[in-house]
DNA sequence: TGAGATACCTTGACAGGTGAGGTAAATTGA
DNA sequence: TCAATTTACCTCACCTGTCAAGGTATCTCA
């Protein structure tokens, strides 16, 4: 089973600044490593991504820069910035929210709750 | 704080859905419960709400009707299809499993698992 | 030699959300 | 009594994130 697509909208950006988090990465591995940590149920298609890289290296989130492969493909490398980091705290806080609230309107009994 | 729209994007079918689980209710009832149920974080938009149940009911998920009412506004009524509640569910798992893999991806740790 | 993996990138189309606009009736309070 | 607010519906044009499809280049291994 794939998650859509549709469900993970607005995330994209959250799951890269997460990775970037543990370390510099680029853009081959971190769809690798976002398909593994899934368990393989959450595929970051490379359009998505590289379309995400630019707007959060625009909005000054992280910041890139080529590696000095000597084999191999030339790969770029992104780094998160102080905002980012930053970005990242509040991103996580929101998920825990949306979370809640998802759980509530979604899983839970409400037929209880006053009508006003 | 309020949710941002973007985090909600694909979810708004399933809460409407699982609102007419509760029962028949139309729009502006619905509008309301689902701020009072999210604790007044979530507000579904006019133009989302009637957009959604456009799509709803012409793909078969819900069916509507003017309700009787003899005094106030004229309402229009959605109730759940068949399909609708098989949808439900589906969507319901979707979201469960969504919320596992997002929460690994954004909030566990993930730094001793294996690279390749 | 050639298939597959690594690694990057762009473009155009599509779909869902929404601001801004509209209608109409009932209710409320000054 | 009458203006403001609430109830209740609706549509259109625009914006934004996703992604299929297309591209480039290098390396590895059989």
């Amino acid at each position: 089973m794939t998650i859509s697509a549709d469900l993970l909208r607005g995330y994209t950006e959250t799951i890269i600044l997460r990775r970037l988090a543990e370390g510099d990465s680029y853009g081959y591995q971190i769809s690798k490593r976002v398909n593994i940590i899934s368990g393989g149920v959450l595929e970051l298609k490379e359009a998505t991504l590289y379309t995400a890289f630019r707007r959060l290296e625009s909005s000054g989130m992280i910041r890139s820069y080529w590696g000095d492969e000597t084999t191999g493909a030339r790969r770029r490398y992104y780094s998160l910035t102080e905002t980012g980091r930053e970005k990242l705290n509040e991103d996580t806080a929101a998920w825990c929210e949306t979370r809640t609230v998802l759980n509530r309107l979604i899983t839970e009994e409400n037929e209880h709750e006053p009508d006003n």
